[in-house]
DNA sequence: TCACACCCTTACACTATGTGCAAGTTTGCA
DNA sequence: TGCAAACTTGCACATAGTGTAAGGGTGTGA
């Protein structure tokens, strides 16, 4: 784990090297995890097996994560961490309906989209979505509260609790949604066709939230037609 | 655990002895469980405690719940099913967000919400949402789910996945919403004035999401007007 | 360059969780 | 009554998770 590369720190002042050191670890973990379940499959390996494969002790592991499903739900956790910092540089005059549907939009390229997609069909398409894989969903509900509650302090209609927490919950419901239903089209399908279908998913759902689900009697051909690429 | 009654059961063909000493055990663990949060506070008291206060071995436990906070959870558990009851109950052509409401309506009396009240307060309220808890909204978002889906045999128009999931799970974080704003305003308060306010948030809930969080901008009086009694 | 303080890793010990198994007990049923 | 199925229990064991103290790498100031 101790790289002994020149002492000299790179003069762009960029973190320090118990930062890197750290970051190093936290990712060979969740490598470590991530290999094992391609390798064996959910739930049939353990902690020391993921700190043996990262070069670690078990003792260091519970340092970084509390257990197997967190490592795992990291990934997820980075996902939607970045589509928290994607919706926090939206204008704070837009909606948060369209906040939302942009920095979703600015997720789905390949890169970003990819380790989520494998952690999805790893684990058999949400058949039994982790403890911390809920967690990291809740975390990000309690993320997109706090954004727009800062928003809501000079717009005068949105103040109450009730709206605040109402709608970050769907908006969070609704991605997870589109997310869902995207996996069990396409599996781990990433490319060009797949992706903008998912794109398109996720401004259905933002747009079935935004119109109080009512667009469901007419059949109008501009609603849900994600199937023609 | 044995009550050695009169062993004829009675004519009117209830459950079975069987039935009635399962369901006796279960409500013995949850009942301990509740007694330990209340005394010792959340995270402070073990398996074997429990198992101890409710008068049956550990392993005995491990043959009901999976986790303390599995345990625990069956309070919410027993909340949300009663829920999806009453929602089952709705006719098919009434609108899901009707139905839902009408659902939640009936279990906003004290009798079914004190034993949630009392779980949340407890458990600091939802400072830290215990993992099962999670789970338990989840699992009655399923629900949901299969019941609209049931619904859309008939419908032409909500037939797809994403509408079906994004709608269900926008019901259930609006419910939760309207429940954690509750909680907040009124801590364990079960007094008629109390709980009118909890009918009237999760009225206020669901026309928030019916409206598509539309209704922000106009300070119309008859939005959430739940402080006025 | 050295020395010191600080942070991180690690080994060890220990409690608690969760499960398989086999024996004992209760219940349902003929 | 007697048997079969279901339930409980004790035991053993692997794993999870945490406190602690010792050791090694890292930042910093003299």
């Amino acid at each position: 784990m101790t790289s002994s590369l020149s002492p000299a720190a790179p003069s762009p002042a960029g973190p320090s090297r118990r930062e890197l050191n750290k970051a190093a670890t936290r990712q060979a973990i969740t490598d470590a995890a991530l290999s094992l379940l391609r390798s064996r499959g959910p739930g049939s390996f353990t902690v020391e097996d993921i700190a043996d494969a990262a070069g670690i002790s078990r003792r260091t592991f519970f340092n970084y994560f509390s257990s197997t499903d967190a490592a795992l739900a990291s990934v997820t956790h980075g996902f939607l961490d970045n589509a928290i910092q994607q919706f926090r540089l939206r204008p704070a005059e837009e909606p948060i309906l369209l906040s939302a549907q942009a920095a979703l939009m600015a997720l789905a390229d390949p890169m970003t989209v990819a380790p989520l997609a494998e952690l999805f069909t790893l684990t058999q398409q949400s058949a039994l979505m982790a403890h911390s894989e809920l967690e990291a969903w809740d975390h990000c509900r309690e993320q997109i509260t706090a954004v727009a509650r800062e928003r809501a302090a000079g717009t005068p209609g949105a103040d109450d609790e009730l709206y605040l927490r109402a709608l970050a919950g769907s908006v969070i419901s609704c991605g997870k949604a589109a997310m869902e239903v995207w996996f069990a089209r396409r599996g781990a399908d990433l490319s060009p066709a797949s992706l903008a279908e998912l794109r398109q998913l996720l401004i259905d759902a933002m747009a079935l939230l935004g119109s109080g689900f009512t667009a469901v009697q007419p059949p109008s051909p501009s609603r849900s037609d994600s199937r023609s690429s």
